[in-house]
DNA sequence: GTCTATATTGAGATAGAC
DNA sequence: GTCTATCTCAATATAGAC
C-alpha cells in the first residue's frame, strides 16, 4: 500500500486526470459522502496536497467532475435542434447521443443517480432537474415539429416527450444496473420504432414508410 | 422536543405501526445508513427497547418495511395474468396496479430507488432485480400471449416489453422526483395507447379497432 | 513527520424493573 | 409492552513516543 509508486513515465498533467478517474470510481461505487479524500488521493497515487492544488477541495472535484459531461450534454442537445433530417430521424439521433455520452460516463452516471434519487449525502447542489428538463424540452420540440409537419399524429406533446423518454430511460437503467442485458443503441432504435408506427401520422404518409407490418 | 408523548387514545399495537412509518420517512429521507434508531424511536414517540422488541434490529425493520409492498406485489402479478380481457386490457391493468402498488408505498419505493441505483449502505440485501424480472417476464409473457392471438404485431418480445417498461418507469419516476408533474395513470393509459397504435396488429384487425387516426 | 496507543464518541443492542 | 440505565463495538480523533 504505503506511498502507491507513480511510474516515471507518467506525464505532468496526469495527476490531474488520474484524481478525477478515482474520484469518478469511488463516488460511484461508495458514494461521495463516505468516500473519503485520503481514498482519492492514495488511487490516483498522489498525496493531498495535489487534490487541494487542483481542485480546491471534495466539493471542488465533485463539481469539475460533473461539468464536462453536462457542457457536453448540453451542447449536444443544441447540435441536434438544429440537424438536416425528418423530425423522426433527429429524434433518435438525439435519443442515442444522450444514450452515448451516459455510456461515455457511466461512473458519474451513477453517481448522479445515487444523488438524485438517494439522500443528499452532503454533496454541493447540482440542478440536475434543470438538465433533464432541457432535454425534455429538446425531444418535445422535435415531436412538436413532426406535428405541424404532419410527420406524427396529432396527440398531447408530453404524453409523447415521455414515452420517447421511457424508451431512453429503461435503456439507460438497464445499462446501470444490469449491463450484461443492455440492449444498447439497437434497442433504443428498435424500442422508438415500435412506439413510431403509433406516432407515425398515417394519412398522407409523408417519406417513404408505408404500413409494412 | 423531550419525551414525545404518546396520546392516551394510541390503541395497543400502534407503537409497531407508528415505528415502521417513521422508519419509512427517515429511511426515505436520509438513506438507510444514516439514519439512527434513536431517530427512529423519537420520531415514533416509544424508546427503543420497543423497536427491539417488534423487530429485533435496525434490518428487521428495514426488512419488515420493504416485505409488505414486495408481497402484494407479487401477488397482485399473479393475479393479473390470469385475468379476463384481451391482451391490451390486461396488459394496462398490470401496468396501472404496479403503478398503483408503488404511490402507496412511495416512501418504500424511494428507499428501494436510493438503495438500487446508489450505494448499498449497509442495508441487508433485497434482491429488487429478480422482482423486477418477475415484473418483466409478466409483462412479456401477456405481450407473446397478444402476439400469438395476432392482437399484436410480431416483433422481438424483449423490445415491447422494454417498451412498455418505459411507459411505467417514467411515470414512476417523475412522481418519485417531480410529483407536480406527474402524469398519473391517466398519463400511463395515454402512452400505452401510443405506443399500441404502432403494436396493435394491423392486418386482420382482430377486435374492433380500426385506422382511427 | 510518522506511527502507535489511547481517549472519545456515537452507533446498535440489551437487562431487568415496572 | 414499555421504561431507565447500561453494554459493546467500531470509527475517528488525539497524544505522545520515535
Amino acid at each position: 500500500m504505503a506511498k502507491a509508486v507513480r511510474k516515471r513515465g507518467d506525464s505532468a498533467g496526469d495527476a490531474r486526470g488520474s484524481l478525477l478517474a478515482s474520484a469518478a470510481k469511488l463516488f460511484a461505487s461508495r458514494g461521495y459522502a463516505t468516500t473519503t479524500v485520503r481514498e482519492i488521493v492514495e488511487r490516483a497515487g498522489v498525496t493531498k496536497p495535489v487534490l487541494y492544488y487542483y481542485f480546491r477541495s471534495k466539493e471542488g472535484i465533485y463539481l469539475e467532475l460533473m461539468g464536462e459531461p453536462f457542457r457536453k450534454f448540453e451542447s449536444l442537445l443544441r447540435e441536434t435542434a438544429s440537424e438536416e433530417g425528418t423530425a423522426k430521424e433527429r429524434l433518435v439521433q438525439m435519443c442515442l447521443r444522450v444514450y452515448e455520452t451516459f455510456l461515455e460516463h457511466l461512473d458519474l452516471a451513477r453517481v448522479m443517480y445515487a444523488i438524485y434519487y438517494g439522500p443528499p449525502q452532503g454533496a454541493p447542489h447540482i440542478d440536475f432537474e434543470a438538465y433533464h428538463r432541457s432535454l425534455q424540452e429538446a425531444v418535445r420540440g422535435v415531436l412538436e415539429e413532426g406535428m405541424r409537419l404532419r410527420e406524427f399524429r396529432r396527440a398531447d406533446p408530453a404524453d409523447m416527450m415521455w414515452a420517447v423518454m421511457g424508451t431512453v430511460t429503461v435503456a439507460m437503467e438497464l445499462e446501470l444496473c444490469n449491463p450484461s442485458r443492455s440492449v444498447g443503441k439497437g434497442g433504443i432504435e428498435r424500442m422508438l420504432d415500435l412506439l413510431f408506427e403509433g406516432i407515425a401520422f398515417r394519412e398522407g404518409i409523408p417519406k417513404g414508410k408505408g404500413t409494412k407490418g
